[in-house]
DNA sequence: CATGAATGAGCATTCATTCAT
DNA sequence: TATGAATGAATGCTCATTCAT
């Protein structure tokens, strides 16, 4: 999944960035995942991208703000790409499933991703200012209303709190995700994701038996 | 739990370091608190320790040799008062256990320690072949005896590799302090103890149901 | 014998160097007049060129390759040259008595370079994979096959090997030299060609009384 | 020729070192043997010698006096070994020749001694104040008093200046010397010496033919 | 808009030398 | 006298960032 094809097809904000900008962030990504944040240097990410160093400074401001771009498109390309694959779904459990697939799925296989968000980003300064904060926030909203749409439609519990399913659905998800950062012990998208709906439907779905 | 204590209650090598290393070892883990080691610069150990900054090398070598000692010295500190813990109990699942609660405990209690040994050191050169990677060892060979002894013991079933079950108390115990470790979020170690020791000893017991 | 002029005059490669990267040179070179390569620091080559520390290491990647780069410009001018002067130059004795003289000329006005041509840099680690290494041995290579075009003017004897005639004479120069070099007792340039010349020919040449 | 024979036997100062001093002198040497003066460290000295560092400022106030101190017991002693020497011998040429074979000999079989001498100490500050450069003119006037006894004996044409003699002796000799030094390639002491006296007699010897 | 030269603060580490007991 | 802890000035080198054209 490369920032390009993102770019060309959901972005809005593709034409934010040159060419040069373009090839700045691959490089940045690639060098990503071979070493962390720190580690890579601005020279480096020149001469990978074959880019003139200063225009890092002139792109993104500074390093830091590359990372945060980087982040940024990741997330958004991500929540977008839920977002169309939700539209054609009406019940919310399903819904439900859609995101927590999703969401393995991109953990599982984009680790670099993965490792910053999760283990790193949190604590740099100006995290929680940064758009990519924005568009994580915009992530759990979703979900949050998704859950307040089952609640609705009968589907969940009313008696429950959406923003503790919420967080227990995203919190979930990271752990379950953990063995394959930290140890890189993958186990296949659909396992995961029917184990913890398993456990998070039976528990939270108003039926007959409860 | 501060080294000092450590060091007065149950290192007998207490006297290997000098006042200026104590202060330094000290000065490093309190900084280690609030950042990770590459952002850790020896100046500034030198100067929350009000120690010279040369000495670091007279008494560690290098700033990775304070870092190592470091953990020597907790890893140690830890298993010896296991050791301790351990002599009194006879069952083998009791001192599996007892092995299980502190652990836990020294996870969730010394998030410093947990983080670096579980998610830094293990990238850096030279840890397997560290003292502390030699405790370690030790460590989990003492937990593999005790399977062993348990399956004499007729307490635990024979058919099972000693091995593998210690592999699943340790990276069980591991994953299990995950959420305190990256989100702060405690759980009781009695709790966890409890759950996990429930899931453990109804699996590998030798029992009439089985 | 200014690295400007060379560069100006012969290098072809004078683009190759900033005028940042010339001042370098140049302090370095100013410098090593006075003090050996290991007492040399980058912070007084900084001052002295009042070009940047920093530099040093774009320009040159360390103190010891900007060392080597000196070397490179002094002996690639130096043969360049030497090979200029030969050209008009039909019988090989003639030519031997060029490079003669022109080494010993070399060497006697130029002490820095002979110095650490002959004391210091053959101690160091890389010299025999530098580039000034490949010029001196181009050098001696030149030599040889002036040596061995004489065998075939029948202007030096067939029975001598050619490599050793090259090794005497490089090997004659240096300790002709050493005294200026040591004690900075200079013997006009002519004198000792003269001399040189006059043992080398004598034992060498091919003729009637022999 | 070790250090400890030297004191012992030859030098009346031998009581001015303590034994920590006498150790220290020789582990100096020993490292002076395998690196120059500016690689060895005080700490070395002290690893090798088995005596405490600070202790190397008591007994020679700096580590440039204990070079100092070395270089002064060698010179010291090989002029008394040299002046031993001379006491039974009449002709003044065949002191000079004595002179000028263990003058040899002490560069060939000393070579760290020679290098200091003549590649190092010269530009030590300090150096011509020196008590060993004070040894040093000890023995050159030594030298010159038997060029003027040779005169008054009628061994020496008295038309020539001693200094001037003396003079090409120590450079001749040190000249003699430099292929062994920088290049390692020993030649015999006796055909040195009979070399160079050779020469310098046959030049300067009053006689018939003349 | 692009470039590469320039900057300066910083870093781990070394070492001769002095201090305190 | 002997010891080992302490000192502080340096040293080569790195890197994000800015300047000038």
């Amino acid at each position: 999944m490369s920032i390009d094809k993102k770019k060309k097809s959901k972005l809005p904000q593709k034409d934010e960035l040159t060419p040069g900008g373009i090839k700045t962030v691959n490089a940045f990504i690639s060098l990503l995942k071979k070493k962390e944040f720190d580690k890579i240097t601005t020279a480096e990410i020149a001469k990978v991208s074959g880019v003139n160093e200063s225009l890092i400074y002139k792109y993104f401001g500074s390093k830091r703000e590359l990372l945060h771009t980087v982040l940024f498109y990741y997330t958004n390309d991500f929540v977008n790409n839920i977002l169309l694959k939700l539209k054609d779904k009406k019940s919310s459990l399903d819904k439900l499933r859609i995101i927590i697939w999703e969401h393995i799925n991109l953990f599982q296989n984009d680790l670099v991703f993965a490792k910053i968000l999760l283990l790193e980003v949190r604590n740099y300064p100006g995290y929680y200012h940064s758009k990519t904060y924005g568009v994580i926030k915009k992530y759990t909203m979703i979900t949050k209303e998704i859950i307040e749409d089952g609640k609705k439609n009968n589907e969940i519990r009313k008696d429950l709190s959406s923003w503790v399913i919420m967080q227990i659905i995203m919190g979930g998800i990271e752990h379950l995700c953990m063995p394959a950062l930290l140890f890189k012990k993958y186990r296949p998208v659909d396992d995961l994701t029917n184990e913890f709906c398993e456990i998070l439907f039976k528990g939270i779905r108003k039926g007959r038996s409860s």
